[in-house]
DNA sequence: AGTTGATCATTA
DNA sequence: TAATGATCAACT
């Protein structure tokens, strides 16, 4: 029987080997095995499954603002599917800081260092099925390409330089071939400084980097061609 | 208030 | 119906 994990993956193939023995399990057996209680609905307990699966995994547990596997480099994403096995929803990379952001680069980037390696562990998502019966898919270990990495640095350095300039307020999700930022917070209440149009300080939403369902849905295609 | 895990639900 | 903008919970 498996069981939840009680130590982190010492190697990537002992993670990938832990991820490949959960394809085809529902997210009610794994709740089940670790006697924790599966939602009726995610309109509360959001990311759950995400949080199911740091369990199962041995990943690091709490939420710190690092990589899920530091030893290992890896980053470990849930990614809700459709019966087809296309991405349902953007993926949330990581926080998008407003303020002192002027030397960082793209290559000593929140971004490009969580997405350096991800672990992608697509799970059915679609809402006429309950949380508990939903299957786990067939795990995807993926470094960006070079022409990946491309596009999300062009996107990283406009939406950079929108932030850096005081352009704040004018982005939107519609920005970005690949990577987009959107609001992220707990309702909208909540504020942090950010530089304004002409350079001064002011208080706008919290925002955060997300990945366009195209381009996940690029990954796991790509990953299934292998 | 910030950051992790994300999905919800209204709008276009 | 898809995408944007909004929101939920746990933990620090």
């Amino acid at each position: 029987m498996i069981k939840p994990a009680t130590n982190p993956p010492k190697t990537i193939d002992e993670l990938v080997t832990r991820a490949q023995a959960l394809a085809g399990l529902t997210l009610g057996e794994l709740a089940n095995w670790a006697n924790i209680q599966v939602p009726a609905n995610f309109k509360r307990e959001k990311g759950w499954t995400g949080q199911l699966l740091e369990l199962f995994l041995g990943a690091q547990a709490g939420s710190n603002p690092e990589q899920d596997f530091p030893d290992l480099g890896v980053e470990l994403k849930t990614l809700p599917i459709d019966s087809q096995g296309l991405p349902l929803e953007t993926t949330y990379v990581c926080f998008a800081h407003l303020l002192n952001v002027s030397g960082v680069t793209w290559e000593t980037s929140n971004v490009r260092n969580k997405l350096n390696c991800v672990l992608w562990v697509p799970v059915e998502g679609s809402r006429e099925l309950l949380p508990a019966q939903r299957r786990i898919a067939t795990p995807v270990l993926w470094q960006p390409s070079q022409a990946q990495l491309a596009v999300l640095k062009q996107d990283w350095e406009e939406l950079m330089d929108m932030i850096v300039l005081g352009g704040v307020e004018h982005i939107t999700a519609k920005h970005g071939q690949a990577l987009q930022i959107r609001p992220k917070a707990a309702d909208g209440k909540a504020l942090t400084d950010a530089i304004g149009a002409d350079g001064q300080r002011v208080k706008t939403r919290p925002r955060g980097f997300y990945l366009r369902k195209q381009f996940t849905q690029q990954i796991l295609l790509e990953a299934f061609v292998d």
